[in-house]
DNA sequence: TATTGTTATACTCTATAACTATA
DNA sequence: TATAGTTATAGAGTATAACAATA
């Protein structure tokens, strides 16, 4: 083996790792929510409604196409756990939880965050250091556009 | 804010970044194979076979059905990239690359090296505190079952 | 003319169930 | 009876394009 090829592995076997960590992640929060009722889409689009806002900014915020939230709008709405309210503009419409969806948003936030890997496995002194390493990973070498997907 | 609310904010913050990340590496992962013709899916059948290779072994190896596997060999044995070899036991087909099909995983291998987030962004020392780190977070408390999704 | 949300449609990834050939 | 691969089908998640209303 040359001395790249020890690297590469080396890179190969840290992503790997990343790459489960987030899956791990990921299943936990689909398990959480599943249990709570929900598909993972649908309680995205309720954790990013802690107040009424315009189906673009959500769109926005996940990164996914206007027409998408209209079809989980129209999900959480069928549910009762959503209105859709008319905004100043008057093209405009915010999407605002209901007494209902603002108590399955506590339930969800509460039961994730109960879970949550990066709470249950690390010290405060270990994410302490881990999050400048991963400032830097994520670090901003890229252009905006990248984070956003083109959905902003 | 609570004490609570602060920790659960703080584990937010660190779940993004860890999450952008692997989006990041994703992103990248798919550009570079995209840009050699492949999709993601077989980009990832053609890197597991580095040697023939029992179907059901690559379905575990890529955490999916058996059926999945038939549809992604199908797609590159019609591209001239691999091709069926049966096994010792008759049952069994081995999944081989063609020399055509050698080529591309030689160039797959070497661009998605290239790019490769974890080489770029972090130095020797970075890599050395981040490793033992990321074995926490992966770490197991859970069942072989949890990383295996019961394909193998 | 540009933007918001909607509709209709279609694509990708992936699983399930029933089947066959073999063990 | 159990296992390897195949087929047909279906579902989740999500995008694109054309459109109506409003700015």
């Amino acid at each position: 083996m040359t001395d790249h090829d020890v690297r590469l592995a080396e890179a190969e076997r840290l992503a790997g790792l990343l790459i489960g960590i987030v899956e791990q992640a990921k299943a936990d929060f689909s398990e959480t929510v599943t249990a709570l009722g929900l598909s993972v889409p649908l309680a995205r689009a309720i954790i990013g409604l802690t107040e009424p806002v315009p189906m673009r900014d959500l769109a926005c915020e996940l990164r996914c196409d206007r027409s998408y939230i209209t079809s989980l709008a129209d999900q959480l709405e069928e549910r009762g756990l959503l209105t859709r309210v008319p905004g100043e503009d008057r093209r405009v419409k915010l999407l605002a939880l209901t007494d209902a969806g603002r108590a399955v948003r506590d339930q969800v936030a509460a039961a994730v965050a109960d879970r949550h890997i990066l709470l249950r496995r690390l010290t405060d002194d270990e994410r302490r250091v881990l999050t400048p390493l991963l400032e830097r990973l994520h670090g901003d070498g890229t252009p905006p556009s990248a984070h956003t997907g083109g959905f902003c």
